[in-house]
DNA sequence: CAAGCTCGTAAGCCTTCCGTAAGAAAGCGC
DNA sequence: GCGCTTTCTTACGGAAGGCTTACGAGCTTG
């Protein structure tokens, strides 16, 4: 989905942020400290930086700077306490937002999804997605097959966007659930099941051979162009 | 369901979390102090650990480090408002959620099914390893030799990248089998034999001369690139 | 209100995968 | 080379996961 650059110099916290941040479906690169940090996003420009403050090497507020002088990505700070001096100086900065630790993982996902949605302008929800054989239409919710247009329903649209929208990316059953019809769910997974084999009976040239929706026996399915 | 270790004190507030993670279908355990913790999930790994950070005999933050020296369990912390969130401080992020006191069961709830949800399809580990003539594709669950994708099964690939993750190291049958099945696995260690064996198969030009996945007599398996 | 869709659930079937056991082969010490 | 241990190889029954189908409930449409 997005790319998202993560500076934060305690191995543990990079790591189970990394881990919330992937199961959203971003791409993560994670730096250890504030040095690395200028030189990869020079390298690779990220969609979005999470930054700690306190950084071996050159440290949070000095690598904003930086980052912010040569670009808008948006930059959401980690603090070490609810001192306001820091949050100001974040804000100060350039920040987007920040977070205060001792934080929840969980937390710091939601931020991201917030900052995104707020930086992303519109984009996310309605792209378009276009492939050598199929072309999905995120605004007007219409997919199209070698020119064709082919009617599906609204779940069946929600779930070959979603798979699509990250091509070749396995998503688990329960992921799925848990995206399109909200954590509050009580509903069984495999209801995905039935809504997959739906939507390849109408999408796939052979439903029993699918080319598109591909089953990742033990995992979930994942969409190939 | 899941087997769920609820550390707390208070006998009330853990009956009625009992009663609420009852109704969802999880096998509850509880014990009313830091040190019962810790034996206990020795004793029997436990697929969640809600855990208070105020309990007698050894408090919630050492109980945390401890477990997490040894699992990767997911946890879930009870807080006090305010004045709790220093001694947080020093805990960082071994928890992957929080719910602060006071909290109605229900929240505790959702917050379980939530944590449960992110935590089961498949541990977060998606690292990609490249080698010269072979990819690991932890996101894709996927695996490539010269340009060739190869189906592995979940064995199979959680074997692969156990072993790939850290090249040249040696890993015993033993350790292979209590990192990817868990302590609690009843059965013998040869069926790590096997799946290396139909792994060989799949990966290597000549199976019978393992190239990738190599023995080490009286040891255990190496992966080499 | 009847007809038509869509959605979620349940049940049975089928495929794939997993763990075990048992004999064959290979490596090691002597 | 000989016995011993460790690993390889193979086959098989059971388990798990996915597929398919059918059906009833709820909504929309005519």
């Amino acid at each position: 989905m997005s790319k998202i650059l993560v500076v934060e110099d305690e191995p543990m916290v990079a790591e189970v942020v990394e881990r919330y941040l992937r199961r959203d479906g971003h791409d993560v690169t994670i730096v250890f400290d504030g040095q690395s940090a200028v030189e990869q996003f020079a390298r690779e420009r990220a969609d979005l930086v999470i930054l700690d403050l306190m950084l071996p090497r050159l440290d949070g507020s000095a690598v904003c700077r930086k980052i912010r002088a040569t670009s808008d990505v948006p930059i959401i700070m980690l603090t070490a306490r609810g001192d306001e001096r820091d949050r100001l100086q974040g804000l100060e900065l350039g920040a987007d937002d920040y977070v205060t630790k001792p934080f929840s993982p969980r937390e710091v996902a939601a931020r991201v999804r917030a900052v995104l949605r707020r930086t992303t302008p519109v984009e996310g929800r309605e792209r378009m997605l276009e492939f050598d054989r199929i072309q999905i239409d995120g605004a007007h919710r219409s997919v199209t097959i070698e020119g064709r247009p082919v009617a599906v329903t609204v779940r069946e649209f929600d779930i070959l966007y979603h798979l699509a929208s990250n091509p070749s990316h396995v998503f688990s059953r329960d992921h799925i659930v848990a995206s399109l019809w909200g954590d509050d769910f009580v509903g069984d997974a495999s209801t995905v099941t039935v809504h997959v084999r739906r939507l390849r009976e109408k999408i796939e040239a052979d439903p029993a051979r699918p080319r598109h929706v591909r089953t990742v026996w033990g995992v979930g399915y994942c969409f190939e162009p």
